[in-house]
DNA sequence: TGCATATGCAAGCACATACTTGCTCCGCAA
DNA sequence: TTGCGGAGCAAGTATGTGCTTGCATATGCA
């Protein structure tokens, strides 16, 4: 309500930022986008490097709750595909700004370190949720923990690759986002040895809850 | 040798580009980079669109000839590790430039079309690989196909995203890149079913052969 | 009523960028 | 020697872009 403008120029700013990166997000088009006119943006922001680092901050914060894993694991396949789900929907939703400052990284070393910590935070979470299952004795104990690490980076990559490519090259997905996530989770646990009994071939719960397309909290 | 010029306007622009994407390659600083006046470079291209859109079809071309995998498989660990390998330092050569087609792939569907169809053989040379396992028995039956497709989806995505992002997010690439690429593998084989024989854990084989970093050809 | 703050509008400035024009110079082949 | 094609150089044009200034207007608060 108060400082309206302030918002809706820093919204807009990510709009335009994540269609036309640093370079393209001029700040006559800002100012566009955010039904208001340039000046205001100058006199709120400074500068355009000023709006789109504060831009950045607010787009870091906003992504900073992403989905957990539960404390004590009951149903592995269930609970890491919701957490699948959840995390592929999340990148989803910022792949185009993720994409600009992926891009712009090199350039701008403080635009990169921007994007990196969300999936870091995201892998560590996927690790400690994987001593657990050793733990718990849902994994067996030949597999070494350095492969347990390159499981979590692997199956984090393949979720951001999911979700960064998907629209972009389509034959290279011909299946459902669903149908998808259930199989990397399926393939990643019983390629970390997961006993057998714990990765059922799921035909049926599979289309139960086929219908949920995203987990927003 | 003949048309030296055109070659070297060609080589820089793909550098600029990379760098600095599409908005930020300027005439001239790929003039200056090719150590050429800026008026030459319109004399050969006649505008920037055409100069970079004949530097893509350059970069498309020379990345034709990806790496394949046998056609009667043998050593799958191996082969799929050499295949990985390969596959790798192919992605991590071109990054900076894929980085940013696929940050202007919405901007210029061009663009885009132009980056995706190297991945996509890669996964379809994969697939064909998988049913030639099936076939020889290596991989159990009780996977489904669809499955498989959604392995090799995965496999390709790991390999995606630690060649794109391994030099940005060194936190989540504690491994070498040699130790990731063999356990990638590793679960990738058990978890698509690979008889536990096949998938021996080589804690001597990744010794041995751990001095290689890269596979040119 | 008064005053401060926020916003809009019009204009402009300095610079960068894509692209052009006109000229000169150089090497090479008829 | 003449002519021709490729290349450099200097200058210029039209537009885009970040940013500033000056002035008018509205809104809300004392």
């Amino acid at each position: 309500m108060i400082d309206d403008n302030r918002h809706r120029i820093l919204n807009a700013a990510a709009r335009i930022y994540a269609q036309h990166g640093w370079r393209g997000a001029t700040t006559r088009r800002i100012a566009d986008e955010a039904g208001v006119n340039e000046v205001t943006l100058f006199r709120h922001f400074g500068s355009k490097e000023s709006l789109l680092d504060q831009m950045m901050q607010v787009c870091a914060a906003a992504r900073a709750n992403g989905p957990t894993l539960p404390l004590v694991p009951e149903n592995p396949q269930d609970e890491l595909f919701e957490w699948s789900s959840a995390q592929h929907a999340l990148i989803t939703g910022m792949r185009s700004i993720v994409r600009q400052m992926i891009s712009e990284a090199e350039e701008r070393p403080r635009v990169g370190g921007c994007a990196a910590d969300g999936p870091a935070a995201a892998a560590g979470e996927l690790r400690d949720y994987m001593v657990r299952l050793r733990r718990a004795g849902i994994i067996a104990d030949h597999v070494p923990p350095v492969e347990a690490t390159a499981a979590a980076t692997m199956l984090m990559g393949a979720l951001f690759a999911d979700a960064m490519n998907r629209d972009l090259m389509t034959t290279m997905f011909p299946q459902s986002v669903d149908e998808s996530l259930r199989a990397y989770v399926r393939i990643f646990l019983r390629g970390v040895g997961a006993l057998p009994e714990q990765v059922a071939d799921d035909s049926r719960s599979a289309t139960r809850s086929t219908t949920l397309t995203s987990v927003s909290e």
